[in-house]
RNA sequence: GGCGGCAUAGCCAAGUGGUAAGGCAGAGGUCUGCAAAACCUUUAUCCCCGGUUCGAAUCCGGGUGCCGCCUCCA
């Protein structure tokens, strides 16, 4: 259990060590409900599932939590355009957001707790705050004085004059400095709010995850995650709020991951590229969309279109087929000992996965471990003499780290062909032993043309749907 | 202007000092009645120019090109 980890704070590969023994506190910063997820989003949420199972497998008891924006500026904008409340928009993409996860393996949080359910623990932490001289109230609103504590701007490691000098600041008459933000905004008219000591009104985006990353995770979290572009000023402001309000170090370790271009252009609302996860599930198999995702660095920026797409899906098969190739031998097998030199190969294998996974979890490199074991399976596959210990033994390997960390694989049952064509390929292997080939071909492109694919192996018909 | 990243085969992508993983596609071969699947073989002077070093894709300097963040965008 040696992982090492890139933390964005100190910029540099660190060793993985939780506040407390094996206890791993973690928060992902989840999605603004105002609409469909897209596959940027896709990417923070599925490759931190895999570093959460990654770190259950090692054995860490791993507490996680992500959080629903439930209220913002974006849902009450859509709320105006559509004429429905912000709760109805933010409880169908809620929903939306389970079904897209669900289908692409994310395992749910522990806790997937929503800004609207925590207001009173935000309106008493903005008191603190108030209280303690970190945040004035002005018609309304109340700021954080973000000049107030020295180490603003540690984690984006920008110093308060380039801050100041940024290029684009926006002018608020209101606030004392132009880098205060919003912990609690006055609503306008008609706007959804929450009564507060300053007025109706609702809490600043920041607020939330501080709140309620405390509320279930205490005050220090071991790992803080996100994309790249919330680094500032999102997580630098968690970070002034959260540290003001407890006096402790906020999060251990911050994890940032890059982003998706399309066509090697930014994904952007304006160039109307944005990929959203429920229209890329009907156009591509979910293993081949987290072998996408998964593929290349975590911090690297990556690059959609349809030929990777399509050498996505051609790799994930080479994998698939492995798994069912694997379980088809397994009916011809017998029972028996299972080589030393297959236990040994298998162990080095393991050995590796976990050094690259150790290594600020390299999935690329992980995946080339995959494929190494495949290689391997598939020569055992091909032995005239195996025993199915050692072929389950192929199995357990493939399906732990394919599938359970990487969920590159379908974990589907086996299914069954329905009597009709169990009877073809009867009559098939029949026509073959008489070498009726004219026949047997028939049949083979008979059920070619309706997605089954046969393969003679010395045990025997094999097949597979397309 | 400030902070940071990237440039490796037709494509994707690892690799932070020891002589270029893995996948897709292509080519040749083995197996097969023919296929399929599989296995074997095969495809790179690592953007350019200098420097350090016995040795550099890796370190340093200088270019060139692309990209991200700098107030609510994953």
């Amino acid at each position: 259990m040696a992982v090492q980890l890139y933390n964005t704070m100190t910029r540099r590969k660190e060793l993985f060590e939780p506040l407390n023994s094996n206890q791993v506190k973690m928060y992902v910063c989840g999605p603004t409900v105002y609409n469909y997820i897209h596959i940027g989003n896709a990417r923070v949420f599925v490759f931190f599932d895999v570093v959460r199972r990654y770190l259950q497998y090692l054995g860490y008891d791993v507490t996680y939590v992500q959080n629903f924006t439930d209220v913002d500026d974006r849902l009450i904008q859509a709320s105006m355009d559509t004429g429905r409340t912000v709760p109805e928009i933010a409880e169908e993409y809620i929903h939306a957001y389970f079904e897209d996860m669900d289908a692409l393996k994310v395992k749910r949080a522990d806790v997937h707790p929503r800004a609207t359910e925590h207001i009173e623990e935000m309106i008493s932490a903005v008191q603190t705050l108030i209280e303690k001289g970190y945040a004035y109230e002005r018609d309304g609103d109340v700021y954080y004085r973000s000049l107030y504590k020295k180490d603003y701007g540690k984690l984006s490691h920008q110093s308060l004059d380039e801050l100041k000098s940024g290029a684009r600041i926006e002018i608020n008459e209101r606030k004392e400095h132009a880098l205060d933000f919003a912990l609690w905004k006055a609503a306008k008219p008609g706007e959804i709010s929450w009564e507060s000591p300053w007025g109706p009104g609702r809490p600043g985006w920041h607020l939330e995850c501080s709140v309620m990353a405390r509320k279930y995770l205490g005050d220090t979290l071991d790992i803080h995650a996100g994309g790249m572009d919330l680094c500032f000023p999102h997580h630098e402001n968690e970070i002034a709020q959260s540290e003001a309000w407890t006096e402790k170090q906020f999060v251990r370790y911050w994890l940032h991951n890059g982003f998706i271009n399309i066509d090697n252009e930014k994904m952007s609302k304006s160039l109307g590229n944005i990929i959203r996860v429920v229209e890329l599930r009907k156009n591509y198999s979910v293993p081949a969309i987290r072998y996408f995702l998964l593929s290349s660095h975590y911090r690297n920026p990556i690059n959609f279109n349809q030929e990777v797409m399509q050498q996505a899906e051609a790799s994930v098969d080479r994998i698939q087929t492995a798994v069912s190739n694997l379980q088809h031998r397994k009916e011809t097998a017998l029972s028996g000992d299972v080589p030393e030199e297959l236990t040994h190969e298998l162990k080095r294998l393991t050995d590796q996965f976990t050094l690259e996974m150790n290594d600020d979890f390299n999935t690329a490199n992980a995946i080339s471990v995959l494929f190494d074991a495949v290689r391997l399976s598939n020569e055992w596959v091909a032995r005239s003499v195996v025993t199915i210990e050692s072929l389950n033994l192929l199995l357990d390997f493939l399906q732990e780290i394919g599938g359970n960390i990487l969920g590159l694989i379908d974990t589907h049952a086996q299914e069954c062909l329905d009597q009709e064509v169990e009877v073809l390929i009867a009559e098939r292997q029949q026509a073959r032993k008489d070498k009726n080939f004219k026949r047997a071909d028939e049949i083979r492109d008979m059920l070619n043309a309706k997605g089954i694919i046969l393969e003679d192996t010395p045990q025997g018909v094999r097949w597979r749907r397309k």
